[in-house]
RNA sequence: GUCCCCGUGGUUCAACGGAUAGAACAUGGGAUUUCUAAUCCUAUGAUGGGGGUUCGAUUCCCUCCGGGGACACCA
C-alpha cells in the first residue's frame, strides 16, 4: 500500500499521510515537518527529510511546498507495477490481516419484532451488514448478530394479537421479518440470539448476583436499582421492578456479559437515533462488568426521511402504515436501496429521494457505477484472444490510464480507513470515484485497437478495474451486472 | 429543563486541525465515422451569527439562532 510504504520510508509509522485535494500538491502529502520542527524552520526540517527519500524509485518527485508540506508524486513505474498484484490477488485484493483475527461482535437491526421492519431498521441493517463485510476484509473475526426480544409484557400482548392493530402473532411477525431480512435485504446473520435463552440458562440470575456482589445495586421503592450514575450515567436504572418483574435492562446486562464471555473483544451495536439514551447506561454496564467502555461501541443512525420530490412520504399508500423496508426495495430495487442508504454518514439525517432512486439514468449513482462494470464486461468479453503481458505495463502512461491505476491502488487504503473510523459512506463514494476514473479512461483510450501490445496492456488494466470494482460492490452487497 | 445529532452552492451530500472547501443533481454551452452516450468535456455557484484556542478552523471549545430526535419501575 502506497501510504504505508511512504511511512516506512520516512521511518515513522504514526505520520499522517493525506491525499491532497489539489493535484498540484502531489498524490500524497504530509505535514510531518511542521509538527516536528519545534522552533526550527519547518522548511529546513522538510529539506533534510526529502534528501533522504527523493531518490526512491517509488516517487517521480518529492517537493516541499507552502509552510513545509512535503508532497509526493508517485512515479508511473511504480503504478504500472501494481497492476500485476491486483490481477493475481483477484477477489482477495484489498484484504489484509490488520485485524489479526480479533473477535468482534456486530449487533444490528434487533428491532422489537412487534411490527413490520421500518426504514430505520433498514438503514441500520445495511450499515451493520456492510461494516461487517469491511471488518472481515481487514482480517477481523466477525459475528453478525440479531437479538430477538422474545420475552416481556409487550410480547404477551402480541401473542393475543392486540398490539397496535396488528393482526399477526409474534411468531408470525418474527418469521416474516427474518424472511425479509435474509431474502429481500440479503443480510446473513451468524447468530439469532434469543433473549429468552438468557433466562433458561440462568445467565440473568448469575449476572444479577455478580452486580450485587460488586455492591452496585440497592433497593428503593420495592424495586432493585443499578448504580449506573457511578459510571457516568444521568440517573440510576431499575433492574427489577416493584412488581418483581425483570426490567429489560437486566436482559441487556446478561446479554452483554454473554458476549464478553464468548470472547468478543469489541462489541458494536447499531441503534436508531431514538434509542440514543441507551448508550450511557450500557457503557456504564460495560464498566460495571469490569471491561473498558471502549469495548462497547454504538453507531447511532439518524432518522430516514422518504422524499418524493420535495414532499415527504410518511405513509404507504396501499397499507396506510409507515413505509417498510421491503416496500421500498420492491419499489426501487435492492441495489439502489442499499446504495442510497450507505451513501450518507450515520450522523446525518437520511433524505431518501424516491424519484432519483427509481430513475434508471446517469442521474442515479448506482447505475453510473454499475454501468462502468457492464462496459468493462463488454470490452473484456472481446479480449479472450489476447495474452496479457505478465508484468510489463510501460505502455500505460497516458494521464487517464495512470489516474485509473491510482484509483485502483487506493482501494486498500479506503478499506483500512473505514475499519478505523466506521465511516461506511466512504465505500459508495469510492465506487463513484473509481467508476468516474474508468469512464474517463474509456472515453479517451481505445482499448482494442491496431497495436496489439497496447491493446493487451489496456485490457489488463480493464481486468484489474473489473476486479476492484467488483470487490467494492461486493462489500456493499450490490450486484455487478455484466450487461445493462 | 437535561441529553444526542445536524446546519456547507438552487438541491442532496463530502472534506483523519492544513494549502485555491470536493462531488453529484439542477441550470447554461459543447463532444458520437469509436470497444455499451446509462458516457465524456466545459461554465456559474457555498462553510447560519458572534467570540476563543492555533502558524493555520468546515473540523476543537464557548455562546446565540435554526432544524430533527430522546428524556418511564417502555423497549
Amino acid at each position: 500500500m502506497v501510504r504505508n510504504e511512504i511511512k516506512k520510508i520516512i521511518g515513522n509509522a504514526s505520520v499522517l499521510i493525506e491525499k491532497p485535494g489539489e493535484k498540484t500538491h502531489g498524490d500524497y502529502s504530509t505535514n510531518i515537518a511542521m509538527i516536528i520542527s519545534g522552533k526550527k524552520n519547518p522548511r529546513e526540517v522538510a529539506e533534510k527529510l526529502v534528501d533522504k527519500i527523493k531518490d526512491n524509485k517509488m516517487f517521480e518527485k518529492v517537493e516541499i511546498a507552502g509552510p513545509g508540506f512535503i508532497n509526493f508524486f508517485i512515479s508511473k513505474e511504480y503504478l504500472q507495477k501494481q497492476i500485476k498484484g491486483i490481477l493475481e490477488k483477484k477477489e482477495k485484493y484489498g484484504s489484509s490481516k490488520t485485524g489479526k483475527g480479533l473477535k468482534i461482535n456486530v449487533e444490528f437491526i434487533s428491532a422489537n419484532p412487534t411490527g413490520p421492519l421500518t426504514l430505520g431498521n433498514g438503514r441500520g441493517g445495511f450499515g451493520g451488514d456492510v461494516l461487517s463485510n469491511i471488518l472481515e476484509k481487514a482480517g477481523y473475526n466477525v459475528a453478525r448478530e440479531f437479538y430477538i426480544n422474545d420475552r416481556g409484557k409487550q410480547i404477551e400482548d402480541l401473542k393475543k394479537g392486540l398490539y397496535k392493530g396488528e393482526k399477526r402473532t409474534v411468531s408470525q411477525i418474527q418469521k416474516t421479518n427474518q424472511k425479509i431480512i435474509t431474502k429481500d435485504m440479503k443480510i446473513k446473520f451468524d447468530v439469532w440470539f434469543s433473549e429468552k435463552s438468557l433466562y433458561k440458562n440462568k445467565e440473568v440470575d448469575r449476572v444479577l448476583a455478580l452486580l450485587k456482589k460488586k455492591k452496585l445495586t440497592y433497593g428503593k421503592d420495592d424495586a432493585l436499582w443499578f448504580k449506573s450514575t457511578k459510571f457516568g450515567d444521568d440517573k440510576d436504572r431499575v433492574l427489577i421492578k416493584g412488581t418483581g418483574e425483570e426490567a429489560y435492562l437486566l436482559s441487556d446486562v446478561a446479554y452483554l456479559k454473554n458476549k464478553f464471555d464468548r470472547g468478543f473483544k469489541k462489541n458494536i451495536i447499531f441503534i436508531g437515533a431514538d434509542h440514543h439514551g441507551y448508550i450511557k447506561r450500557m457503557k456504564a454496564v460495560t464498566e460495571a462488568l469490569g471491561y473498558k467502555k471502549e469495548q462497547l461501541e454504538f453507531i447511532v443512525m439518524q432518522l430516514v426521511h422518504l422524499l418524493e420530490g420535495k414532499k415527504e412520504v410518511r405513509m404507504s399508500k396501499r397499507a396506510g402504515t409507515y413505509v417498510t423496508v421491503n416496500e421500498l426495495i420492491n419499489e426501487v430495487g435492492l441495489d439502489a436501496t442499499r446504495f442510497f442508504f450507505l451513501q450518507r454518514g450515520s450522523n446525518s439525517h437520511l433524505n431518501f429521494d424516491l424519484k432519483l432512486a427509481k430513475e434508471k439514468s446517469s442521474n442515479n449513482p448506482v447505475y453510473y457505477v454499475q454501468y462502468a462494470y457492464a462496459r468493462i464486461c463488454a470490452v473484456s468479453h472481446k479480449s479472450e484472444n489476447f495474452q496479457f503481458p505478465i508484468s510489463n505495463f510501460q505502455l500505460l502512461d497516458k494521464e487517464e490510464e495512470l489516474a485509473l491505476i491510482k484509483q485502483l491502488v487506493r482501494f486498500e487504503e479506503v478499506v483500512e480507513d473505514t475499519v478505523k473510523d466506521y465511516q461506511i459512506q466512504r465505500i459508495p463514494q469510492y465506487a463513484i470515484d473509481l467508476a468516474e476514473s474508468f469512464h474517463r479512461f474509456y472515453q479517451s483510450c481505445q482499448v482494442i485497437g491496431e497495436d496489439k501490445k497496447l491493446s493487451s496492456s489496456r485490457l489488463a488494466l480493464v481486468k484489474a478495474t473489473q476486479i476492484v470494482l467488483k470487490n467494492t460492490l461486493e462489500l456493499m452487497g450490490i450486484s455487478s451486472p455484466s450487461k445493462m
